[in-house]
DNA sequence: ACGATCCATACAGCGAGAGTATCAATGGTG
DNA sequence: CACCATTGATACTCTCGCTGTATGGATCGT
């Protein structure tokens, strides 16, 4: 038996997302007769039926559905090992830090001030992205580090130490019923407009999609939804929007994350960096403001497509 | 830019390795010359200089190392989901669980009870392997889940659950000075000889090198070693041997752990079923002895070669 | 200075993958 | 029920890229 070639995964995976053979071809950019050759020699080689198939339809076995999620991931594998690579060779290396923004805390400024005076720091370059696209960054090898948020992000395949616990407050319009609350319970939510993140399943309400923390404040301004953010979300309030603490909320964690194994100097010196920061203003809350002065790459959207 | 292809990374990760084209090829199985454009068109493709070669030497730069690094998990992460796939297809899909002996601490019967009651269980083989081989079967496909012990296991790139804290105990002959003591603390244990596991780095000590509990237990007995395990490995001693508490030692975790992002419903059935047994016995301790009445694959050491 | 070692280059042969044309099976439609 | 549209499979040919053999050129040891 020979090797699995990176070339039949990515045919098959985009089969068996397409389920239609011409679809797939066209999306490929090769003919439609080369590509079901290729699944079929694929079954072949791997002694397992991939597809149903018949002239109407097609569909995925269980063998085909395990092959589709592990070789997305292998396929993001192959894709990270070329792009760290090439990144790593060029003249001036950098580090990628991914975050959202309002997502560090506050404390990005400290960190990088923190790593700069490390010896052999690289030149950082900070990378603002829309919700839960993190992860696709880290994992694709496009980023080396991020600021990620327990239990909103999928931290699986990334190694992670905690920086900050936050509680959860409500942000809601000067105006509202609860705004003048000490602090509210989850009850009390009942019958709220909540928004919907990129990262949920489309559950065919109507609650209305937000895509980052901007627009998430607009929203509220306007009094279309309120929600539940993490405490350090209160540094980027308008004068318009007051928090409450949510009493019995779940509290989410502020993580430094970076690929599994990975054997980066740059990144572990980077951890380091951040922890101490984190530790150092543990009870010292007083959340400076978030202002990111360094060059923001536009990162490009280009998640999987269901 | 095109894919990236595992035979090119496969060629290149032995070039690293071997840092010499010519053994590189040999064990590649092609001949030299076509080895050397290989790199050459790698290099070309990513835009970076992947090797400093002269006629008489090579190794690796930064991009290099960093390649062979990520490939490495790259083609692994292939592999896996060929295996997979694979495993997935055949007729009876088995549930492959993978421990070393005596590395459940009596839980795994009961496990195995209580996940044949879950709906839809799967057959389970279990596979008893050497200290440190279980973290490469699960990585590389040949397994779906396993128990392993945090410290001393490498958890990266895996979804865990805990399932029991392990406190430590010394395990020394009948006879030994410290034999009669009712705890020992590390300081006690200066001088005495420890043994070596195949994950530590070879120090150049004269350590003793054990493979498995059995062979350690039997170093043990013959005085030429001594051992600080965890408790539950008090199931296995033969009279000549006894257990004591070690108060300042590191305590270890049994721990649940499957692959990152599995998608696999029995894997999550497993899983629920270990933590449901880990919390029902959490203060019932009456280790039950660990016979593992079912077949036992013998799995072939292919660990990756250094 | 000579030879051994080792990576790079030249050249030719072959095989895997891609395209075009066409067939066969299925399901909808008048 | 006959006809047609859709879709995956097959046949055949061509081309590009990978491989092997032969050889060149550079470096180090003796």
């Amino acid at each position: 038996m020979d090797r699995l070639e990176t070339r039949e995964l990515h045919y098959f995976v985009a089969v068996a997302e397409e389920l239609h053979f011409g679809r797939a071809a066209r999306r490929i950019g090769i003919a439609q007769p080369p590509l079901s050759r290729a699944i079929r020699q694929l079954e072949r080689r791997l002694g397992v039926r991939l597809l149903d198939r018949t002239s109407r339809k097609v569909e995925l076995t269980p063998a085909g559905a395990t092959l589709l999620h592990e070789g997305r991931k292998a396929l993001e594998a192959v894709a990270a090992a070329g792009r760290r690579a090439r990144r790593m060779g060029r003249d001036e290396p950098r580090l990628v830090v991914v975050t959202k923004p309002g997502g560090d805390g506050g404390m990005l400024p400290d960190i990088l001030d923190a790593y700069a005076r490390e010896p052999g720091a690289l030149p950082v370059e900070p990378v603002l992205c829309g919700v839960g696209e993190q992860a696709a960054l880290l994992r694709d090898g496009r980023a080396d580090v991020g600021l990620l948020h327990r239990p909103y992000d999928d931290m699986s395949g990334f190694d992670t130490e905690d920086l900050r616990i936050e509680r959860p407050v409500l942000i809601v319009p000067r105006q509202h019923r609860l705004a003048g609350r000490e602090s509210v319970r989850m009850r009390d939510l009942e019958g709220e407009p909540m928004p919907r993140w990129p990262n949920m399943p489309d559950d065919g309400s109507d609650r209305p999609l937000v895509r980052d923390a901007a627009q998430l404040l607009g929203l509220i301004t306007l009094g279309r939804v309120v929600a539940v953010l993490p405490e350090s979300a209160q540094t980027d309030l308008n004068r318009e929007l007051v928090a409450v603490p949510v009493s019995d909320g779940q509290s989410s964690t502020i993580v430094v994350a970076w690929p599994e194994r990975s054997s980066s100097l740059a990144v572990a010196a980077f951890v380091r960096a951040a922890v101490a920061v984190a530790e150092s203003t543990v009870d010292d809350h007083e959340p400076s403001v978030a202002t990111i002065s360094a060059s923001v790459s536009v990162s490009s959207s280009r998640a999987s497509r269901a």
